[in-house]
DNA sequence: CCCTACTATAACACGCTTGTTATGAGGACC
DNA sequence: GGTCCTCATAACAAGCGTGTTATAGTAGGG
């Protein structure tokens, strides 16, 4: 049996796995993954898009939105530049020691 | 013969091929990739390391290092965080529609 | 000259992101 | 029900960055 003072709390799993830097590494990529997402999925919305219209301006293929969007892959820098240039918005990734982030900016 | 006249400056030609945008990209790619790599020799030659010795501190073998301080790869986000954690020091990356470029920070 | 330390480069395997095609599921409309 | 549009997902090939080993070239100390 276990002791209930043995058990954790949900907070104190999420620290730990925080401090694991394997599980701190999956987080910070998909994290990153999501906020690329967002601004995707916002573009497309803002502009009454679907994912085909955006794929044409893009040149690439609808499935290639999908996962985008889908936040599960970390895109490339050469993507993310391409998605700046051709949409006209901006990307600024602050990599510092304890974090790898897209900062939102106005 | 060629005229006097058809010849273009170097001037023109940069120009020309910064408009190409297959050429502009791969200036893009190894532009961020030399600014990464100038940080890195910094960094070692204030700290007196050698690419031995900086390898051993971020769990990589020489060549790796002496890739990075090539220049010749965009380096991935993976490896960036890490070159951050590690040394304890800042990548602030800007993408914009026109660039891609790293900041210079203080 | 020999040996050591340092850096550069080649070669190959591996993993992750991307490009692409095909296909499935869910709605809106007639 | 049938059609069209939309988005999601699987599957496979290809490109690029990385991990690794081996090795060549260079400079300095003995």
């Amino acid at each position: 049996m276990t002791k209930l003072s043995e058990l954790k709390t949900a907070s104190q799993i999420a620290a730990e796995e925080l401090a694991d830097p394997e599980i701190r590494r999956e987080h910070e990529r998909t994290a990153l993954a999501h906020a690329v997402a967002m601004r995707v999925i916002g573009y497309r919305s803002d502009h009454g898009l679907s994912q085909t219209g955006l794929a044409r301006l893009l040149d690439m293929q609808q499935p290639a939105i999908a996962r985008l969007e889908a936040g599960d892959h970390e895109p490339s820098l050469a993507t993310l530049s391409r998605l700046a240039r051709v949409l006209g918005i901006e990307f600024h990734i602050d990599i510092t020691p304890d974090a790898l982030g897209l900062r939102e900016t106005a």
